[in-house]
DNA sequence: CTGTTAGCGCTTTCAG
DNA sequence: CTGAAAGCGCTAACAG
C-alpha cells in the first residue's frame, strides 16, 4: 500500500497541504489547536513523513559521507563512533565508503557522494593518493570536505589528525634516557604514510649514540620472527612498535624468551589489548573517537558557517604507562 | 555557484531535458550521434547529475540502512566491511546507526530509516529488545528488514546468524572428550543474548561428570582475575571463553602462572590476536564477513523480489586449532 | 493564522 | 528518434 502523504493528511482534516506541513514542523504560525489536531491524527495514522522529498526541497541531504580505506581491526572503529555519535546528535546520518586503499576507488566514492549530494566529507586519504587534484569536485560543487587522520599538507581542505612525527618523537626521547644502547623500530608496510612519518620523527629524534634497527612488518607475524631474531642475534634490548598488530608480535616474543622485564617496549596502541598484555608497555594512545569527534566538529561547522576555513586541526597524544 | 541541471545542458545543446536525460542514461532510443554529443558536453563542463532528485523521482533512494548496537573492537567491523563491499558492488550506499543497545535508540534509528525511506534495513538487535513490535512501520511502509547477528526468533523478518547454542556446545563436545575433571566458563555481561544462547549450549552439551564453574565478566580484567582464582584455589584446567575479549583474560592468567601446557582454553574468536597469542587455543571461528555478505545478499533478494521471505540463515561454524 | 502557488531536478508517459 | 508536460512529496514565498 502506498504511503500516505501530507497531501492526504492536508484532505482528511480539511485544510492545506502547507498548514499540515507547518503544523508538523511546529511552525509558530500555526496556531496551537490546529497543530495539536495535525499531530495527533498524524500520530494516530502512523503518519511518516518523507525526509527525503523535505530535503531534496530543502536542497541537502543530512548525509555526512565517510571515506575510509580500511575498517582496520582497532582505531578506526572508535573513528567512526566518534563521528556518528557527533553527527547524530546533530540531525545527521553517515553513510561509509570504503577505498580499499585504491586511489581509484577513492575518486569513485568521491563522485558517488558528488552525485548524492552529501552535505559534507569526511576522507582519509587511501595511501595511495599522492594529491589532492580529484577533489576539486567538491570546492566546484560546494561539497564541505575535512580530511582526517591519514592527511596530505594541503591549504584547500582542513584536517584533523594526530602528529605522527611528533609522536613518535616523543618515543624516542622516552627511550634517549634509558640505558639503551641498541634498539629496534618496527612499522607497517612501507608504504604507509604513518610508517613513513612515524620512522621520521622517530630517527630525528633519536640519540645517534643508539644503534638503530628498523624493520617494516606487514602483520604481527613479520614482527615476531624479527623481534626473535633480534632477541636472540642481537641483544636488542628495547623496541618501538608502530601499532598494535605489531606490538602483538613484539610483545609475544618477547614473553616467550621471558625477557619483560630487560626489555623496553614502547610504540603506538588504542589502549586495549596490548597494555593489558604486557603492563610494562609504554605507549602513545591513539584515540579514534577524538580524532572522529573533532572531524564531524569540523564538517558541521563548515556546513554551518559555509565559509572557506582551512583549519588544520592537530590532536594532542600522550604517552601512557606505568613504570614498573 | 548553482550547480549545473540537466536543463542548462539541454538549452545549452538546443535539446529537451528529456533528450539530455535519456542520453545521460544510455536510453537506446537515443541516436548515438545526440548520445555522445550530450555525453561528451556533460563531461567537459563537469556536469553531476543529480541522483538525489533522480532517486526522489524513482522513489528509491539506494540506501541500506545497517542498525548496531555498537561498534565492537572485533567481529563488527568485519560485518561492515562485508556488507559495504557487497553493497557496493550492487550500486548501493551503506548508511550506519547505532544503537547504543539502548531500545530507544533503536526506535529512534527505525523511525530515522523510514522517515529517509531507505531502500533496506540491516538490523542487529539491542540487547534490550525483547519483541519486533517497533518492526511493523517497516513492513507497513514495504521496507525490507533483514535481522542479523543479534537476532529474535520470528516469521515475519528474514535472519542472518550463527547458531550460538550449537557452536558453544561444539566447544562442550571438544571438552568432552578430553580428560577434564573441571572446567570453567567465562561470558559476557549476563543480560547479552550471546551469553545466554552460549551458556544454554555449552551447559546442555557438557558432559555431568565434569564440574563447572561460571563467569559473567564485564572484560578482560574481569576474566583475568576469575582465571587467576580459578588456576590457585580450584585447579581448573579448562576454561571456555565467550569472546576475544574475555580470552584475553584467560590466556594472560594462564600464561602468567606458566600453565599454557596444562590448560585446554576453548571459545569464540575473530581469529587474529587470541590464537597468534596462544597457539594452543582452540576456537570457533566467529567470521563478520561472511555474516555482512550473507545479510547484504539477503536484504538485496528482498528489495528485488520484494516478496515476504522470512529465510532463516544460519552460518556454519567451524572450530579451529592447532594440536599441540 | 491559513491557503495558494510555484517549484526543487529529474524521469517518464504520451504524443508526434 | 525527440519533445512537451506532468509530477515525485514537500516547503516557502506571497497573499489574504
Amino acid at each position: 500500500m502506498k504511503p500516505m502523504t501530507i497531501k492526504d493528511l492536508a484532505n482528511f482534516l480539511k485544510v492545506s497541504p502547507s498548514t499540515v506541513s507547518r503544523a508538523l514542523n511546529n511552525h509558530p504560525d500555526i496556531s496551537l489547536e490546529v497543530r495539536q489536531r495535525v499531530q495527533q491524527l498524524a500520530e494516530e495514522l502512523q503518519f511518516k513523513p518523507n525526509s527525503f522529498a523535505a530535503n531534496f526541497r530543502k536542497k541537502q541531504s543530512k548525509i555526512i559521507a565517510v571515506i575510509l580505506p580500511k575498517i582496520y581491526r582497532s582505531f578506526i572503529p572508535d573513528v567512526i563512533e566518534g563521528i556518528t555519535k557527533k553527527l547524530n546528535k546533530n540531525q545527521y546520518q553517515t553513510l561509509i565508503l570504503i577505498t580499499e586503499d585504491e586511489l581509484d576507488n577513492e575518486v569513485a566514492a568521491i563522485k558517488q557522494c558528488c552525485d548524492m549530494r552529501v552535505d559534507g566529507i569526511l576522507l582519509s586519504l587511501s595511501n595511495q593518493t599522492k594529491n589532492l587534484a580529484h577533489l576539486d569536485v567538491c570546492k566546484k560543487l560546494g561539497i564541505p570536505l575535512v580530511l582526517f587522520d591519514n592527511t596530505i599538507e594541503n591549504h584547500t581542505f582542513p584536517t584533523v589528525h594526530i602528529n605522527d612525527a611528533e609522536a613518535a618523537a616523543k618515543c624516542a626521547q622516552y627511550l634517549n634516557e634509558k640505558k639503551i644502547k641498541r634498539v629496534a623500530a618496527v612499522f607497517g608496510p612501507e608504504e604507509l604514510n604513518i610508517s613513513k612519518n612515524r620512522k621520521l620523527g622517530f630517527e630525528s629524534e633519536l640519540d645517534p649514540h643508539i644503534q638503530l634497527d628498523v624493520c617494516f612488518a606487514k602483520d604481527a607475524n613479520a614482527a615476531y620472527h624479527f623481534t626473535i631474531d633480534q632477541l636472540q642475534n642481537k641483544q636488542t634490548n628495547a623496541f618501538f612498535g608502530i601499532s598494535d598488530e605489531v606490538l602483538l608480535g613484539i610483545i609475544t616474543a618477547i614473553k616467550e624468551n621471558k625477557l619483560s622485564k630487560k626489555t623496553e617496549v614502547i610504540g603506538f596502541s588504542d589502549g586495549l589489548t596490548m597494555p593489558f598484555l604486557h603492563k610494562q608497555l609504554h605507549y602513545i594512545f591513539h584515540d579514534g573517537k577524538i580524532v572522529g569527534e573533532k572531524a564531524a566538529d569540523l564538517i558541521l561547522s563548515c556546513i554551518e558557517d559555509d565559509q572557506n576555513k582551512s583549519e588544520n586541526i592537530e590532536i594532542d597524544v600522550e604517552l601512557f604507562g606505568i613504570e614498573v
